[in-house]
RNA sequence: GCCGCUGUGGCGAAAUCGGCAGACGCGCGGGACUUAGAAUCCCGUGGGAGACCAUGCAGGUUCGAUCCCUGUCAGCGGCACCA
């Protein structure tokens, strides 16, 4: 068969009778089968692109032959950092090298002959598009919902720019190699933290893997502990969280990050140098360094003390880069008897350690960070545990010193970015009214073509006149627009929702078409979105839902992530590994259909592995088998005669294949449902191997043999489809459900055990009762053999599988 | 470092709820067809001469462990400005 042919031929008759759209008139339940869409960095699609959306264009393939009005649109993501970086590097603006990358994209999607629905077509950098990304900053901004504060970026000196934490390499620029530091810039956040609890509890409703549900929970991170207040000697008061509040008698020093607000306030002239000198070297240390439990704990006395609220010690004040300002209150009370960090660093800077928690089964080893009995705590002594942090939290609070508090790990969305290439910020500064956001009948807020990208100090948009000089909405003084543009994650939190309604110019959507079509039925992506798409896009449903635009709480009902194919090294295919292998040679090669089969035959689809092309040649001698034994079978005279055992076989095998081909393609287990029609085809030659056969049953098994098949090949199976004479497309047709009745095996073969080792195997009546199994069981020679004089224990039956004798 | 995942023949992999480890393929070996090769078709194929041994490694629970538990090693994904 003509591979490239009948891509085109069918590709165009799909095209034509609007096959791939979503039936808007149709009564059929709906399926909204999404892919993650495709970021245009690369001028093409390689092989991750495919992995993702050839599987998942098959099972949404599969979900229409089951009957459903399915709808698979695609789009970009095509705002971000590496267009821009591009642009610096080459002086091509990235509105150009993306438009040309989409339009790559776009054909080599179509040439995939994936389902998409490309009347629905999104890209995040259209006019049409931002304008909505612009209007929920603003929706999120009247609820509330957006705020600034001062926030540390990444800082390089020598470009004088704002670097990506991509950009920096063991904490030096990735262009210049000089030390970067962190400076504070006001930036603007997303309060995703006031979603802390319902994004934690709502996970419980998803049909999504286990273990991204672990992560996005670990990620929110919640802490039930106490809040505890150190008054300073300054009249300044250090609020610390803490999960221990039982080992609060044993503080002998308090820590503060050393961006906390009050670090310069509490220095004391004598410690002045030291401690500008530290709150710089911490500036320099990544995130990731300052968490590490193994790295040297640093830290500097403020030459300021506070005093314990619980028993009045009074207890020197430190900065430390392991306490980190974005977490909790930025500051920590340490004990160094009872956790290891403050063990450490107390050992290191000869602070005292105090034990005010024993072990109650054994002797109290230093650190000792489990539960335990409190002692030197006069009112506590003596309580245990949960028992002791309930009590005392509810002293502290009784001390007007703090009490029980909830903490989250999650931190609020910072979306301001320093950068030109993202969708601009809608916010406009007055000197007389302040802080004011755009009206929303003046969106866009347009992002200009003419801006110069050379990195000087600052944001492109900042330096473009045009852009920045305005009028206040308000008071139509001058006025000067925000020069930030927005995280694309920002664009990537709403576009399910725009798909359902993509030209509308009155609103991001309309209730209706959303109403219609959403939530997303299932979302196919990779597990790298575990924790910031996926949790964006949530947080976005749900403020969403509560503004009033929707109706429903969860954006993604089921969620499958795809596993990432490597370099035939068994590394991440890159430009520096030098090990990037392209689908296009072998999509020219082989056909798109034999590429995408042997994607799913070949790899285990949520793992993933490295790649590697054994095997896809077996991939085409299996197509040539199926072409050539359809057409064969095709050209068979009719007959209903004989129906023996030879024709109970096939046809269990080709229920058998129908049924579990089903189970797989639901599961997204491709390679299996692979397998089980590789098993079937093999079946169907054996059959047609025999002198006297039954061809109406054939012909019906290569027929729905078709049917199974298709969704895996689709171009491969219209084309048989049509030679076989079937009418109109076979997407049309239904997919086959299996026979129950031919399922049904007289016997079924057990394995005997005699304790737990395999002594042979037996046939057994199917019904047979579990009394009726061991009798049968202990019938067998091989058994009477082996069993000698010993009795019967107990009898293990499971069914269909094996008979376990427990003899002794 | 922290969070999560993975580890099974020469290779890609499979194994429902704890129940016959290795389905389906690749590769390899043998055979058929052919002047010959390619292609195709058929048979065999975890290791071991064997009792037996095998699911990264060391233990544990169980009648029975690839699956559950403890420890450990290796690789992968993420760690909040790559998307």
């Amino acid at each position: 068969m003509d591979m490239k042919e009948v891509e085109r031929k069918w590709q165009a008759r799909w095209t034509k009778e609007k096959l791939n759209e979503f039936d808007e008139k149709s009564t059929k339940p709906k399926k909204y089968v999404l892919e993650m869409f495709s970021y245009p960095s690369g001028a093409k699609l390689h092989i991750g692109h495919w992995f993702n959306y050839g599987p998942a264009d098959s099972y949404a393939r599969f979900k229409r032959m089951q009957g459903y009005n399915v709808f698979q649109p695609m789009g970009f993501d095509a705002f971000g950092l590496p267009a821009e970086n591009y642009a610096i590097k080459t002086g091509v603006h990235p509105k150009d090298s993306t438009e040309k990358n989409i339009a790559t994209m776009e054909e080599q999607l179509r040439a995939m002959g994936a389902m998409f629905d490309w009347s629905k077509e999104i890209k995040t950098c259209e006019e049409n598009y931002y304008k909505w990304t612009q209007w929920m900053f603003l929706q999120l901004y009247k609820k509330g919902l957006a705020y600034r504060k001062e926030a540390p970026v990444n800082w390089c000196p020598s470009c004088a720019t704002v670097l990506a934490n991509e950009q920096v390499v063991d904490g030096r620029c990735e262009r210049c190699d000089s030390v970067v530091v962190r400076k504070n810039l006001t930036q603007w956040f997303f309060k995703i933290t006031e979603y802390a609890e319902e994004l934690l509890s709502g996970l419980e409703t998803l049909d999504w893997p286990e273990k991204t549900k672990l992560m996005q929970k670990n990620w929110i991170g919640k802490s039930t502990g106490c809040e505890i207040e150190f008054d300073c000697e300054t009249g300044d008061k250090i609020r610390v969280f803490t999960t221990r509040c039982d080992t609060v008698f044993g503080v002998t020093y308090v820590v503060l990050a050393p961006e906390h607000p009050l670090a310069r306030k509490l220095t004391t002239a004598g410690q002045r140098e030291a401690v500008e000198k530290y709150i710089l070297e911490a500036s320099k240390a990544t995130e990731i360094d300052r968490l590490s439990t193994t790295r040297e704990k640093t830290g500097v006395f403020t030459g300021s003390y506070c005093i314990n609220p619980v028993n009045g010690k009074r207890v020197p004040v430190y900065l430390a880069d392991y306490v980190l300002a974005s977490y909790g209150t930025g500051a920590v009370m340490a004990v160094p008897a009872h956790d290891e960090r403050d063990y450490v660093f107390a050992t290191k800077y000869g602070l005292p350690i105090e034990k005010v928690i024993e072990n109650r089964d054994g002797e109290t080893v230093l650190p000792f960070c489990e539960d335990g009995i409190v002692v030197g705590a006069i009112n506590f002594d003596g309580l245990c545990g949960e028992e002791a942090r309930d009590e005392i939290a509810n002293h502290i609070a009784k001390l007007g010193k703090g009490g029980k508090k909830v903490n989250y790990r999650l931190r609020d969305w910072l979306v301001s970015r320093q950068r030109y290439w993202g969708a601009p910020i809608p916010i406009v500064y007055c000197p007389h009214c302040g802080t004011v956001p755009v009206p929303e009948k003046d969106l866009p807020v347009k992002l200009p073509y003419d801006v110069e990208f050379r990195p000087d100090g600052k944001s492109p948009l900042a330096k473009h006149e045009g852009f920045m000089h305005t009028t206040c909405p308000v008071c139509g003084g001058e006025a000067t627009r925000d020069p930030d543009t927005l995280d694309t994650f920002v664009c990537s939190s709403w576009y399910y929702l725009r798909y359902a309604d993509p030209e509308n110019d009155r609103a991001p959507f309309s209730r209706e078409a959303v109403d219609k079509l959403l939530p997303v039925d299932t979302y196919v992506g990779g597990a790298e979105h575990a924790c910031m798409h996926l949790l964006y896009a949530r947080f976005f449903t749900k403020a969403l839902r509560d503004m009033g635009y929707l109706d429903f709480d969860e954006p993604f009902k089921r969620l499958v992530h795809q596993g990432v194919i490597l370099g035939p090294d068994g590394n991440r295919m890159s430009k520096s590994h030098g090990n990037i292998v392209s689908p296009d040679e072998y999509v020219e090669e082989y056909g798109s259909d034999a590429f995408r089969l042997y994607l799913m035959f070949g790899f285990s689809y949520t793992e993933g592995g490295p790649w590697s092309d054994d095997g896809i040649k077996a991939i085409a001698r299996f197509m040539d088998r199926v072409e050539k034994i359809t057409l064969k079978v095709r050209d068979y005279p009719e007959t209903n005669e004989p129906f023996g055992a030879e024709e109970k076989a096939l046809d269990y095998a080709r229920n058998y294949a129908i049924q579990h081909v089903t189970k797989d393609l639901e599961a997204f287990s491709f390679n299996t449902a692979v397998a089980r029609m590789m098993e079937l085809v093999n079946s169907v030659y054996k059959y047609d191997a025999l002198p006297q056969k039954n061809t109406a049953l054939l012909k019906a098994t290569v027929r729905d043999f078709l049917l199974l098949l298709a969704p895996c090949a689709p171009h491969f199976c219209e084309e048989l489809w049509e030679q076989t004479g079937g009418k109109g497309f076979i997407f049309e047709e239904s997919y086959p459900v299996e026979n129950p009745a031919a399922l049904i095996l007289d016997e079924t073969e057990y394995a005997v055990q005699l304790n737990s080792k395999i002594v042979c195997k037996a046939m057994i009546p199917s019904g047979a009762s579990n009394e009726e199994i061991e009798a049968l069981a202990l019938a067998l020679p091989e058994v009477r053999e082996k069993l000698g004089g010993k009795t019967l224990k107990k009898c293990i039956v499971v069914p269909k599988r094996l008979v376990n004798l427990i003899v002794g």
